[in-house]
RNA sequence: GGUUGAGUAGCUCAGUUGGUCAGAGCACUUCGCUUACAUCGAAGAGGUCACUGGUUCGAGCCCAGUCUCAACCACCA
């Protein structure tokens, strides 16, 4: 044995030996009780960060039930992460000068896809770098045409339940990424503007955004503001375009904001969009989708919102429009992938009716079908959401995932707005009516980007018997046509994802969804409670009638060691891999283990993972000792020792306290991972091997072992196998590596070796 | 604005139902290369447990208030 334990020399074949040897592959047996757990889908084409090593949790949880021997399957998978894959590949492009508008859906989709097939494989070794005991051959990524099919096939069954609809309202739509996005994918940043106040003729507004007064239809008060009480019903004038409003009063007017009076624009804001709903205004746009004035007098047409701010200022200035400017501190909303100020922008998405199918989820909880761990702070979280629910958008105008398997045909919806690249790669973009006879359908359908239909659009969603092939719809039951066009929208990928648990394994025939599913626990940061946790919960009873997991455990963010989040821009991104080709994977692990209690951050730094590192050569070297005195007492085999039992003869008391100890230990340790705490299971093997066993124990028996004392040998190899057992779920490869060099009767590796009692 | 959590040694944090609870790791000081390990060992220094009151025989631990920080939620123009 080596002085100090390399990990490098062991970690790779001992992965290798393990995964060909089929231990993280589960026998189906109906006679016990399987242990499940489905990894949270990482984007199948990034590479890892620390968030990811915490899967560390999970595999110290199936190891332990793998030791148990109950049948264990720990299910991997990788998300094509629609939004944030296009994303990613769309900044590729930019460096070579080009858009996502330069290529029709088509080309750019197989690009995309292209990029992944790339990519994926970097992540899924990554998984096996740390150790991850994952079953691949139960490997699935979400874009399988089998498991597509399956949500398409949700999506049908939510439709024809009339969970789904089309709807027209104001939405959270990103400029820079070209796409709507649902409530939660919004960040709410705070941010110091300006207010500024304008002359509205008879009265005097106050707005944070005057370029959008061209969108204007009303000015609102509110009914109990006396300074108003005569004014309402009369006209206020829009400066610079003289165009007049009305003045109407409105409950949702705040009298102590600004001047108290409100411009409504409907368009463009969504408190302004009720208001306007209430009072039946018009609604003007002043801004199009991608970020450019429209609608607006020449010299603003084209501008970006920003520019269009100055240019609009500069003017109000001139014309003595713009009384007076105070900062202003308000929350506005960011795109939470690319940071774009979000602009609410009123366009027709697909939702589902949330209601229906948050009832049930929020019982299933209540009831303790699934239970949150830690409880208190996670379930209110939950509650809270689960209860002020509102219905969610899910069509995204991305191309990378899934489309929305609905079917519009062109002669009976005119209207429709199709975007193309014609057959000169000219971008073209009409409605169809205008289209018609100049182009054929053949060349819009080969160029086309996207097209958005009128929200009361016909639309056939091939859901009828017999009609599982979603490309079988060809032509239009209505009319006989056959101009038609797949919806271009495609689904949120917490919409594929949310269906995980079902559609991973094989819901409703196969043996796997029969056996596996209600799957045992969800290990998962609380960030994505809502995005994913909530979903699969609601998909899942309203699917199968049962929770998707019985256990939801929230784990923590790592941060670095200042407590501060890991960012790139910050520059404290400690990288798992890297630590775990300087440090060895077992110290990486038990650095986001130990000291680390329930919901609170992981503080990760160079320090801690080197003390960790220290510990498994301490491991080691206590396996280096006791070798070392069985070998000098001259024994060549486990037979020379007896094994440990109480009876034996020789046995000191220092002995006897040890295995006493041990006993403790075990019992701990055990009843510690049933109540998820690894803080505690991991300080208390790390205190009794290192400061107990070594420090003690070791120091104790080195007089007795010198001299070959069978009875001190015994003990020490019974309790240093135990150890071995116990950390092993933490640190497997430095216990494994060990276990296959000190002489025993047992012949398995310490991976499926019994958990000790 | 609402909600939740946190403030304990220089740093990162434990302290699970109030009574060896004042702790761990790192960092620090002194000594030690004793044939498992210097990725080590022995010894040691270091905290009015945010602040103010209260409950109690007894409070980091319970209650009230204050201050500070963080996160989540939210349509304040």
């Amino acid at each position: 044995m080596d002085k100090v334990y390399n990990h490098k020399k062991s970690e790779r074949r001992i992965y290798e030996m393990w995964e060909k040897s089929g231990y993280f592959t589960p026998k189906i047996d109906k006679s016990k009780k399987p242990f499940t757990i489905l990894l949270p889908l990482p984007n199948a084409s990034d590479p890892m960060h620390m968030g990811h090593a915490l899967f560390t949790i999970e595999d110290i949880l199936v190891r332990w039930h793998r030791m148990m021997g109950d049948p264990t399957l720990w299910l991997p998978g990788g998300d094509h992460a629609g939004i944030e894959t296009q994303y990613v590949f769309e900044k590729h492009l930019a460096k070579e000068d080009q858009s996502r508008f330069d290529f029709d859906r088509n080309t750019l989709y197989k690009m995309i896809s292209e990029f992944v097939e790339k990519n994926k494989d970097i992540n899924r070794d990554q998984m096996k770098h740390l150790g991850f005991s994952l079953d691949w051959t139960r490997y699935h990524y979400s874009l399988e045409p089998e498991i597509v099919e399956k949500v398409l096939e949700t999506f049908r069954k939510l439709h024809s339940d009339g969970l789904i609809y089309r709807g027209e309202r104001l939405v959270n739509y990103c400029t820079k990424c070209g796409t709507a996005f649902s409530d939660l994918e919004i960040d709410h940043v705070e941010e110091t503007g300006s207010l500024y106040y304008l002359n509205y003729g008879s009265i005097q507004i106050a707005t944070a955004r005057p370029e959008t007064i061209f969108a204007d239809v009303a000015v609102g008060v509110n009914p109990t503001d006396k300074r108003y009480k005569n004014i309402v019903g009369k006209e206020a004038v829009i400066p610079l375009i003289n165009r007049k409003i009305p003045i109407i009063s409105d409950d949702l007017v705040k009298k102590d904001f600004g001047t108290g009076a409100l411009k409504i624009t409907p368009a463009h804001d969504p408190a302004d969009y009720e208001i306007g709903q209430k009072h039946k205004l018009p609604i003007i746009r002043s801004i199009d989708l991608s970020g450019r004035m429209i609608n607006v007098q020449e010299k603003y047409a084209g501008m970006k919102i920003l520019k269009a701010r100055e240019a609009v200022l500069d003017d109000l200035k001139i014309a003595g429009s713009l009384v007076k400017i105070e900062p202003l501190v308000h929350t506005i909303s960011s795109c939470y992938r690319c940071k774009t100020t979000i602009e609410p922008m009123l366009m027709p998405q697909w939702y589902v009716k949330t209601k229906p199918l948050a009832e049930p989820a929020i019982r299933a909880v209540k009831e303790g079908k699934t239970k949150i761990v830690p409880k208190k702070r996670f379930e209110k979280m939950y509650f809270r959401w689960m209860e002020n629910i509102t219905d969610w958008n899910i069509s995204r105008q991305i191309v990378w995932g899934p489309r929305i398997p609905a079917w519009y045909c062109l002669d009976c919806n005119p209207n429709i707005e199709i975007t193309f690249l014609d057959k000169n790669g000219g971008k073209i973009s009409r409605k169809y009516t205008e289209l018609k006879g100049r182009y054929t359908f053949a060349e819009i359908k080969g160029g086309l980007q996207s097209l958005t239909a009128p929200v009361e659009s016909e639309y056939s969603l091939n859901d009828k018997a017999g009609q599982k092939r979603p490309d079988a719809c060809i032509q239009c039951e209505k009319c006989g046509g056959k101009n038609i066009l797949q919806e271009t929208d495609t689904f949120d990928t917490w919409f594929l994802s949310g269906q995980w648990p079902v559609t991973t394994l094989g819901y409703p025939d196969s043996e796997d969804f029969k056996y596996f599913y209600p799957t045992s626990v969800l290990d998962t940061l609380w960030d994505i409670l809502f995005f994913w946790v909530a979903r699969m919960i609601m998909f899942g009873l309203y699917l199968t009638g049962n929770v998707p997991f019985k256990v939801t455990h929230m784990h923590a963010r790592v941060v670095d060691e200042k407590g501060q989040k890991m960012s790139k821009s910050k520059g404290n991104v400690i990288n798992p891999i890297e630590m775990a080709d300087k440090y060895g994977v077992d110290a990486v692990r038990m650095t986001l283990i130990y000291g680390v209690s329930q919901g609170s951050d992981v503080s990760v730094s160079d320090d801690k993972i080197r003390a960790m590192r220290n510990f498994a050569n301490k491991i080691w070297n206590i396996g280096r000792y006791i070798l070392g005195s069985f070998d000098r007492a001259g024994y060549k085999s486990y037979e020379d020792v007896p094994l440990y039992s109480p009876d034996m003869e020789g046995l000191t008391k220092e002995d006897k306290a040890i295995v006493k100890d041990l006993k403790k230990l075990i019992k701990s340790v055990t009843e510690n991972l049933k109540k998820f705490r690894f803080d505690f299971a991991s300080e208390e093997i790390y205190q009794f091997i290192w400061h107990r066993f070594a420090d003690e124990y070791l120091e104790y028996s080195k007089e007795r072992a010198g001299n070959g004392d069978k009875a001190c040998l015994s003990i020490l190899f019974h309790v240093y196998k135990n150890c071995l057992k116990l950390l092993h779920p933490f640190m497997p490869f430095v216990t494994e590596e060990i276990w296959g060099q000190i002489p025993k009767a047992e012949k398995d590796p310490l991976i499926i070796s019994k958990w000790p009692k």
